[in-house]
Parts: C-alpha cells; structure tokens; sequence
DNA sequence: CGTCAGATTGAGCAGCTTCAACGTATGTGG
DNA sequence: CCACATACGTTGAAGCTGCTCAATCTGACG
C-alpha cells in the first residue's frame, strides 16, 4: 500500500523523487500500538513527532473533574503532533481508537529536513496550517452551532477526510467511537449526542452503531451541519 | 520602537543579524487602516500576509443569520495570516479593532525565506503552530468550561500577552472590545457576558469599561478561568 | 439638547445537562 | 451451555445555564 502521507504531501506540493524517497524512508521502522492507549501525554516534553499509518487515534486535552475536550480525530497519513518539532511540550494528550501502526520521527531528522529541503519543509508547514483550520473550524460549531448542527458536521467532516484517503466508500465509514467520545468531541453531553443521534436515525439522515456509520442523506446531513468542505484543503 | 516580530521571533530561534536584517526590510512600507475596517474577506484568496505592527484587529467566521465567531485577537507583532502563505484561501475574515499599521508581505517574499534562510523559516512555522495552540485552548474552554470561566481565561489570556509585547501593566491593559466581541469570541450571548462581567466587578475581581479592564485579583481570576500560561509559549 | 452606541435590567423560556435506572449486546469462566 | 460481568446505548424526569426579546439607562459627542 502506498504511503499515505506521501499521498497527502504531493497534494500540497509536488515532490521531488528524492523528497519522496526521504519521506518512504522516514516512514520506518514502524512500530505497533493497542487499542485504547494513550501514546503522548500531556504535559510531556517530546523529542520526536509521531506519523499515523494505520488505524485511529485522537487528540484531547484533561481537565478539572474529569472533563475532557477532544481536539481531533486522526486518520491513516496525519502527522498526528507534528507541532510538537516545534513547540516541543504537548498542551494535549493522544491516545489511540484502534490498534495503529505509527512511526515515531526524531526531530532531529525535521530539524534537517527544514535545512536542506524547503519544498518538503513548506509541505509540513502546510499540512500543520491545515490543522488549525479544523481547529477554527471546531470552534466555530462548538460555539455558534445548534447540537443537531454540531453532530453533523462532524459526521460530514470525518467523510470526507475519509473518503480522501480511500478509507470511505460514498456514504459510508467505520470510525470506532463511542458516544462519549462524539460528545466531548463537539462539547455535548453524552446523553444529548444520543438523543441528536436518534432523531437522525428517525429522519431517514443516517444509520449508526458500533461505529459503523452510514449517511443516507448526505445532502441534507450537510445543510443541518452547515458543511462547506473547503477548510479542509 | 523596536520591531514587535522580530521580538517575537528572537524568543522561538535565535536569528542572525542578516535575518533581523532581512526582517526589518520586510516590515515597510507600513500602510495605516481604519477603525473597524474589514482588511481581509472571509473566501478571499489572498497573495500575501498581513503582519500586524500596531493597533488591534480579530479574525473571525460568519455564519448564516448574522452569527459570528472570533477566532482571535491579534495585537502587534502577530503575523495574522501567516497560514495563508499556505493554504491561499482565507476560511475567515480579519477586521481591525482601532485603527492599524500594516505590512502586506507577498506570499512570493515568504517563499524566499523558505528556499534560503531555515532558521527563520523555523521561527515562521512556529508562529503558526503557536496559532494553533491558542485555537485548540479557546476550543477547549468554549467546548468544556463554564461561562464565567472562559471571560475569565479570555481576561488572563489576553493580559499575559500584551504584557509580552510591552502594551499591559502588571495587571492592566487596554483592548477595545464591546462585550458583545467579547461574547461572539467565548461564545456566549452579550447579555449573559453583561451579566458575569458584573459579578466579576461586584466580587472586586475586576474592573471593566470602555475597553479598559484593570484586574483587582489576577490569583483569582487564573483560578476562575483554570488558566495556564503555558500554551501560550 | 438631542442622538446614538453600547451597557444594563427583567421576565420568560429553550436547550442541554444531570442523575439514575434500565436495556442489550458481547465476552468469560465454570 | 448457562450465569454473570462488563460496556455501551437508551430512556425519563427534573432542573440549571444561558438565551431571547424588549425596555431602559448611561455617557460621549455634535
């Protein structure tokens, strides 16, 4: 299978030969994580960032009285903390979905990339500029978005990301979250993303359960969301 | 007065005298903007980015029925844009708070500092990744916290830096934000931001008006507010 | 003195939360 | 193969947080 980042990168800038090589190279050796662990925690000073291949992970942070905001889901291709080159301690913790296959990238191999490759360099930068547009995006729904909107959007969102990387068919995926996990994910209580989930499921929009999803009317699941894909780059 | 951004800068890379050099040039001609003037669309495919010398300004989503969500509150020396060397179209609009002084830097410029001087596209990059960091906080305190908490981290936030770039007291700063700015950037209605701003005042925490605050009890404030300084970095 | 933008106030209510119980799959050990 | 445990999903009831609407107040300014 090809390498999903390389796939991603080329979108954003066409890579040379070498720059591809560069980056097959990096994608090695890779290392196998379980389901449910958490891979960086917060707080924690880091010297490497870490390349999903395979499998599902997301992105939180912890607060007070056991609340939690989920910041992201990641798919096959994201360079999950990439951030982290430069930032270097984390303000959120990763922890994976599902067992993934990652690869963990020395800084010190970034720090060189960025002397010597500026094609690729920018192709990084872009994919890290990519990332905080879902970020604004998120915050946008989370805070002038109706719970129906929300849920939405976030089920469009995942599509389509999927779909990009040939992980979705047309209206369907399987992303392995619970419940509890979309409503930190879109600042809702667990209940309330049930009931939402319902009503969906009432209105002919979708069915869904042990993450499995299935959109049955995306056109309309997109107008409830208010979902304008561009962000996504 | 010393550039504001190489300030900045100087703290994420150390940088030679020929990039402070390099960086001063960029930083003319400055163009001046009025007060409450849109500097950039939301939609718009932009050539270059806008790098914020004096004056305030906030970037912000609308949605349909007159929604609005602020992304952020840029003071001098934040590269507001950056990312759009990246990723071209804007997702959101930028509109000055005051009245502006602005350099438009083409996108063709930055590129040249990617090709030529790593350093300094290192200390660039972390400029956006630091963007990042301050919109995964906002979704957290708008996804997660109360309404009295996010006015208040919003409050501490803002404080510590316009205390990095020199333009707050020690417990003191000028923004001039109507509470309904406030509002649409903690997403809340302006009345119920009326409403804790009073509590605020009534508990001495603070003292609010006419876009001046004065923090009475910064300890409290911080713990109100669960704020952390260090994402700021 | 009138005007206007923004702050303040009150009343009523909607959306979402909380708590707690119950349902339903899936797995596990005896 | 059954008994039990576990993990989620689902349901109902009660209530809180923050919203909406609309009126009133305040201070700055021409």
């Amino acid at each position: 299978m090809a390498n999903p980042l390389i796939r991603k990168l080329e979108k954003l800038e066409p890579l040379s030969p070498e720059e591809k090589r560069l980056l097959d190279q990096l994608s090695s050796p890779a290392r196998t994580v379980g389901v449910q662990e958490t891979i960086i925690h917060q707080g924690e000073r880091v010297e490497y960032s870490t390349l999903l291949l395979e499998g599902f992970a997301y992105r939180y942070r912890l607060l007070s009285e056991g609340r939690r905001q989920i910041l992201s889901f990641q798919i096959p291709g994201d360079f999950i903390d990439l951030h982290s080159f430069l930032l270097k301690t984390m303000d959120h913790a990763v922890s994976t979905l599902t067992a993934c296959k990652l690869v963990f990238v020395p800084h010190s191999t970034l720090r060189h990339i960025t002397e010597n490759y500026p094609r690729l360099t920018r192709a990084l930068w872009c994919d890290v500029a990519a990332d905080g547009a879902m970020f604004r995006e998120w915050m946008v729904g989370i805070g002038r978005r109706s719970a129906q909107a929300r849920i939405a959007h976030i089920i469009c969102e995942t599509l389509y990301r999927l779909r990009a990387v040939g992980l979705a068919g047309r209206n369907k995926y399987s992303l392995p979250v619970r419940q509890s996990e979309l409503a930190d994910a879109v600042g809702l209580s667990p209940v309330h993303v049930n009931r939402v989930l319902q009503d969906f499921r009432r209105a002919g929009i979708l069915e869904s359960g042990r993450g499995q999803l299935v959109v049955r009317d995306l056109v309309r699941l997109c107008e409830i969301g208010d979902f304008e894909p561009t962000y996504l780059h």
